[in-house]
DNA sequence: GACATTGGTGACGAATTGTTACTAATTCGC
DNA sequence: GCGAATTAGTAACAATTCGTCACCAATGTC
């Protein structure tokens, strides 16, 4: 028995996630009139001869009015799960977009991920994997790089790896921790934040080095 | 202008990787006369209303006669490189089948990863994106005991890892870091493997007990 | 029985990590 | 002006983990 194609139909669903005042948020758009659910997560149909990414890409630029510099898959899905466009197939793909960046018109808003109204089921498991993803990968890229803006203190970088962790850090732990892995560079600039002394502003400037190979660690499973 | 679903014709191609004579291989099947390779990954359509993981799981057991437990997507590609069916979609999923289990039909053949014959440029791409995720995945997800029948020894294991990981690792090391995730029990039985001592076996039984939450690592990207 | 070969573990020093405690530079309240 | 509060940044010590070496154990080969 010879395989063969099938014809099917196809989204491309975005999941854009952004710290929006101390949490991490998803960028949603209103439905049109009729459909079952206020809000749905920025999709299309890729354009013939587009690539998956560049669909993610002009999609997040459509809603939000900026293109993330950052896009992952985060899994197909076939099964029986309602998407609002009746998709049968979807390709899920998170972006990550700085904080403060990009504008979003009258159709889109920020949502806390802690507070999400409701999704068509689709759409919300692609959230959560979209979710579980970032958290995942976050110490294997430079992920949290690409949700501050091109110059931070190292103060915000923490907050993002605490959010994206949802747990502490400590502060010295963490900078030693970054200091060793060069990922970063000083530049000449400061920022007053109020109150407080003022932090220096560092830029993301990895050296290329191969790490000191380690040993295997069992102690990082997640399933 | 409101999103819409577009047709597309759709692949599932499947990797699937399993160590044999002391390196990693992938399972391929004879293309169909005509052809322009003479190999290529095993493929087909998904069945409708099957789910991808499903779909890749039938696919597997027609081309091995044996269903391994272990399938993870590796990507979805909708790029202009040729698909042997030409599809325009093609999910690519990651199975992982243990040492010695299944025996592959007339129509199909182990080929270490590192002297595979040509492929579809498409089925090329995806070969290469399933080593990069089992080789990246391997300290966040059991997959070396995907690769081992359900009793093994730890000297088998440490072959595992040391194949995904192109390194040699030491001994004692990788037994107290094994020792310390309570991932594995010891069984009664003992094999004698011809010269020297005989080994102990174990199977894999991890004990659900949470981590200790480890500081933020820097040093293991890869990109 | 000596020796080669593979399995398995204790122990020590080096490296890494968690934590405490301190100094520095700023704003706020008075 | 000046102390308290607040945020940034770091030195240093203790606890833990990791890499390595050295050794013992059990088997087959000659």
């Amino acid at each position: 028995m010879k395989p063969a194609v099938r014809r099917t139909t196809l989204a491309v669903d975005v999941v854009v996630l952004s710290p929006r005042s101390d949490a991490l948020a998803a960028l949603l758009v209103r439905s049109p009139a009729g459909a079952r659910e206020r809000w749905s997560l920025p999709w299309d149909a890729p354009l013939v001869g587009e690539a998956l990414e560049d669909a993610a890409a002009r999609i997040t630029s459509t809603a939000l009015g900026s293109t993330p510099a950052f896009f992952e898959q985060v899994g197909t899905l076939s099964d029986s799960r309602r998407h609002p466009g009746d998709a049968e197939v979807s390709v899920g793909i998170v972006a990550l977009s700085p904080a403060g960046e990009g504008s979003p018109g009258e159709d889109a808003e920020w949502f806390p991920l802690a507070s999400l109204p409701t999704l068509a089921p689709r759409h919300r498991t692609i959230v959560d994997r979209a979710a579980a993803v970032v958290r995942q990968r976050v110490d294997q890229s430079p992920l949290a790089f690409r949700l501050l803006p091109q110059t931070f203190t190292l103060s915000e970088l923490q907050s993002v790896y605490e959010l994206l962790l949802s747990r502490r850090l400590h502060k010295a732990s963490f900078r030693r921790a970054l200091q060793a892995s060069y990922l970063v560079e000083p530049t000449d600039e400061w920022r007053s934040e109020g109150r407080g002394r003022p932090a220096q502003l560092f830029r993301y400037a990895p050296k290329k080095r191969r790490g000191a190979r380690r040993g295997v660690r069992f102690d990082l499973f997640t399933e």
